[in-house]
DNA sequence: TAGTGGTCTAGACCACCTT
DNA sequence: AGGTGGTCTAGACCACTAG
């Protein structure tokens, strides 16, 4: 079909601009629903009279935003979006002694997910530097590492690595190369360092290809970094918990209250 | 030169994958370093064997991991990182109090960056369906909007729209097309409502086309989008604030304490 | 088996930037 | 003017997925 007249070859806009922004407005607007199917490349390639280079470039634009999925052999869809699950930040040694569980099973239940996880790996590592400073221990000094991928409905949500410092972890569970029934938080309560008070520090950025292996990303998908330090009453760091966040299954959420005022609902 | 045996046409991963490899491991040890000029797409195409496509997915896909960036007519570099300003979240009527500029001035100074902004509409708009829902109201309905772009240094740095419920703000400096010396903050709490409470809400996403035009941002980086929420002491919603802003920018940082002891340093 | 997206080649012309 | 990245064509072969 002579869809051609849509594209202006003489346009300053790229052609694949141009077919970006036809199928942008058509998904935005719903006349292409989200799990719908697209034409094929060559279907486009005759549709609009253009190469297959110009569909392809036009379709991987979308793929980067997020609107669309390909899946190869198969065809390329409107992309459904995940279900996002809300983290709070608050006072993660409140959460978990309420619960008695880790903070991630007391969130993923709030969220009506089913949490699991997956120890990937325990040992001594040299401190990364971002790391070591707020341990505030020497760059490349020893500590305990312990990584772990979380997942919600058995799909990957978070990568963590936990960093404990070996004053704290040395000999103990942290060590074990078992899973922590109570979670690692409520391992150091119970060795006598419960935590005062604590830091976020997070930003956004893209993945590296491992990353976005591990965490099953779909093209385009941001992660979140998350760095949590929860610090003893005498300001002492007891540990450095770096999670990584799928971008398109989580969004964050903080409060503040002005003085001593109590805390609303 | 035949470096084209360091890329194996055999593998199973693309020789774009491949290419794309090196020069991470390249730019990441340093031995390539920030600011300096890669090999043209033509050079790498003989050095390595390939095509200028194979080529151009490679350094493409470094490109949408912000490790380098490409320059029109001029050539491709290993990307120079910008600062990052720390945005803290806390009692943002508190903040502006104490300083009595806009909360964004007094974080710019912090960081010692620059601020300025323009303002880019003020005036009234149908509410869009989640600060609707935020500022308790009916999807569609009434609400005062000033949009303006905020700069660090002169760089876009976050696009920001702050909606007003009209009971609030009809017929009031919000209202007024002239910058708010003092800040939106300040002129709610003139009008006789402090806010006594806040949350904040965000999630990381791929910028659309015109988001990224106006915070002038490089291919691959995210933005995080922000929405804080002010209520009064009888939790009425003051106002809803929608910011963009660039995540190679900024990171977010957060801090609880456990019950009621004092905050420390 | 037929159709899909993934990869790759070997060209071409353009707009942009420097010297 | 000469080199750069940006765009585009017209092919080709591959690996994957369905029926």
């Amino acid at each position: 079909m002579a869809n051609r007249s849509m594209l202006d070859p003489t346009s300053d806009r790229s052609l694949a601009d141009q077919l970006a922004d036809i199928l942008r407005t058509a998904i935005h607007s719903g006349s292409r629903s989200q799990g719908s199917q697209l034409p094929s490349e060559r279907e486009f390639e005759n549709d609009y009279g253009v190469s297959r280079t110009v569909v392809r470039d036009a379709l991987d634009a979308l793929v980067l935003e997020g609107l669309v999925v390909k899946r190869k052999g198969f065809g390329t869809f409107v992309r459904r979006l995940p279900p996002v699950r809300r983290v709070s930040s608050r006072n993660r040694h409140d959460l978990h002694r309420t619960a008695d569980k880790p903070v991630f099973d007391v969130e993923a239940a709030l969220n009506g997910r089913v949490p699991s996880r997956q120890l990937l790996s325990v040992g001594r590592e040299q401190a990364p530097a971002d790391v070591a400073q707020w341990l505030e221990i020497e760059i490349g000094a020893i500590v305990v590492v312990r990584r772990r991928l979380q997942l919600l409905d058995d799909n990957p949500a978070v990568i963590s690595a936990s960093y404990y410092p070996l004053w704290l972890a040395e000999g103990t569970m942290l060590e074990s190369s078992d899973a922590l029934k109570r979670g690692p938080d409520a391992e150091i309560e119970a060795l006598g360092h419960p935590p005062a008070w604590g830091t976020e520090v997070f930003r956004a950025r893209m993945p590296n290809p491992q990353e976005r292996r591990l965490l099953a990303l779909d093209a385009g998908v941001p992660v979140v970094r998350m760095l949590h330090i929860d610090y003893t009453e005498t300001n002492r760091p007891l540990q450095v918990a770096d999670d990584l966040y799928a971008a398109d299954q989580h969004e964050f959420a903080f409060m503040w209250t002005s003085e001593e005022g109590p805390a609303p609902a």
